[in-house]
DNA sequence: CTTTAGCACTCTCCTTGCCGGAGTGCTAAC
DNA sequence: GTTAGCACTCCGGCAAGGAGAGTGCTAAAG
């Protein structure tokens, strides 16, 4: 199919899917003309339209409108048409001082993706996925109330968790400490998921039974590992998507994109393509698998720790979005949360 | 002023807010005439709202519509007018479990909060002040990667809280571990304030200085306290104030609070007055001090563990809100939060 | 002196009809 | 194959008109 256009036509859908991107109107033969450095007459262009509208990569909302890409004239732009813009140095700039700053991972996650919203004009999303395949750093159990133990996990990349472990029957701080020393031997450089199953090995055997401490550190350690906890969500930068009109004008896909921002596993079931992937990854319209959301546009693209991918960074908004400027920033963000993590 | 109006007038007034409470239209002298059993006509109720208008109680969009009521209107109405809703008994269930189930702390506090906007059709705020005031329960020095250390405090209620101590050079494992406990001692029971300062009042004296161990304590310590924490905003149900008309159809309004909704010294700024009253507090239109939110209307009402007040939790919304409702769910919820911090 | 019926008036909102503009598809000529 | 010309379609804006809701005022009734 993508075969069955030569080089004069891609042109013209190119041209199409710009102006359309540009000015959110139906876009006509004239305007593509005069475009093209009036080569073509618009009667021409009109002819090459029809053959793309018959192709199904463009759409006309009504007779005697101009033309409209489809879901499909969009997914042709985006594969075969589309010229990066390089990013302006200061963005870059901008960009790199939000991820630089001192302070908690969770907080500069957030200043970059809200930068990255701003920059972009559309909602930034971040997930942070179970951190079950990451490896430890340090873990730290803490009095947290009456019969309350918490555990926090700090990985290495500096993300922080915390598990609550209810109902523990109360220990001294010193045996707290010790148990505490002891997992936390047991869990440097390992997963989470490796110290889950160490500590399963270890409970098996028959030292634990007679060693105290040890045996309450790997019951405690069992309890609180025993449920993976769910991943993060960080969404910046939502009056963004107001910049564009389809929202600020259609009430209902509003609601719907809010709600959606409101339900985590939506927002994970969206970027979680992109996730896996190492490049970035854009769906168009219908090509994201969620349902409640049919008609919007996900660019997103996973970041690393070290060799294991551990979230995704991406844009949400509507099908018109400038490809050519927000895939670079996406990409861009998403190298600088990797190289955020790389030295910590 | 008040004294001003005789019963037949308040009753009228009661009428004309509640109304446009229910349907978010000028209501005209007719609705109202009927809706007190026709004991007075039309005509005469028109002679009462054009009182009521000098008075600056009611407005008119335009002439010939009804009368709206004015910000001082709401205000009247609140305060003499107003006679509160009880609860449902399901409502207060479901807020119940939203906050006894299990889990940390800010989690139960973002589903009360979240639980609370959808009872109401209004987004929901909750601010947690800066814990300074707040007492420690644990704290816990924690390796998070080179050169860093992160400070985990948890407080008397379950909050926990994490600074990151950069810079500082390593120790051994073991080190740390001997100062982690060195300041859990310390700190247990005593506020975050009077920790900060305990530790200046140690570093002066002479044994600090031979001690190493218990020098690098201090000096550590007294870094990571050296700034306060700011405190921490939720938002939940920003998709229900869709709900209402005045956001929906007002592109423009609906952005500028969802811009607000991303700065959390302005959610403060809005809040604040209700986190130091014990009672609960409602802003309408310009009471509130916030410039960038002229005419919207603050419910809320401060939530205490133990003695001190450490948060308030309250709703967004038009200025028209359904008071009767809100502002028993909104106390309610505050006390839930109560209970939520002080077994713990 | 208060209340009310009656009435003229005002303003909004909806419908209708009309026109101009933008754009198309088709046909015939280049 | 390309293009000029033309008839046609559809949208958007604007004006006119009428219905509806509501007011304020006046004068009569209680």
């Amino acid at each position: 199919m993508a075969s069955g256009m030569d080089e004069r036509t891609t042109r013209v859908l190119r041209h199409i899917v710009e102006d359309y991107i540009a000015t959110a109107e139906p876009v006509g033969s004239r305007t593509i003309s005069k475009k093209m450095g009036q080569a073509l007459s618009p009667a021409t262009i009109r002819n090459i339209m029809a053959d793309l509208e018959e192709a199904g990569y463009l759409a006309q909302p009504h007779t005697s409108a101009g033309r409209v890409p489809t879901g499909a004239g969009f997914r042709y732009y985006i594969d075969h048409l589309l010229s990066r813009q390089t990013l302006a140095r200061d963005e870059m700039d901008q960009l790199h001082r939000a991820g630089e700053g001192n302070g908690p991972a969770d907080e500069l996650v957030r200043q970059v993706s809200r930068l990255l919203s701003n920059l972009a004009h559309q909602a930034s999303v971040v997930v942070v996925s179970s951190p079950e395949q990451q490896v430890l750093r340090s873990v730290s159990l803490m009095r947290a109330g009456v019969e309350r133990i918490l555990l926090v996990t700090v990985m290495r990349g500096g993300w922080v968790q915390h598990r609550l472990i209810e109902g523990e029957p109360d220990l001294t701080g010193d045996e707290l400490e010790k148990i505490s020393a002891y997992l936390n031997e047991m869990a440097e450089g390992r997963t989470l998921l490796q110290l889950r199953s160490r500590i399963l090995a270890e409970l098996g055997k028959e030292k634990a039974r007679y060693d105290r401490v040890m045996g309450r550190a790997l019951t405690m350690g069992a309890r609180a590992l025993a449920v993976a906890a769910p991943g993060e969500v960080f969404i910046e930068g939502r009056a963004n998507i107001l910049e564009q009109p389809e929202f600020a004008e259609d009430v209902h896909r509003l609601k719907r994109i809010l709600r959606a921002f409101e339900e985590k596993s939506v927002i994970f079931r969206l970027l979680d393509r992109a996730m896996e992937s190492r490049a970035i990854q854009v769906s168009v319209g219908l090509e994201n698998t969620v349902e409640e959301l049919p008609d919007i546009s996900v660019v997103a693209s996973g970041y690393r720790q070290g060799v294991s991918s551990v979230g995704s960074i991406g844009l949400i908004g509507p099908v018109r979005m400038d490809y050519s400027r927000v895939i670079p920033l996406v990409e861009y963000a998403a190298s600088l949360l990797t190289t955020m993590f790389e030295d910590r």
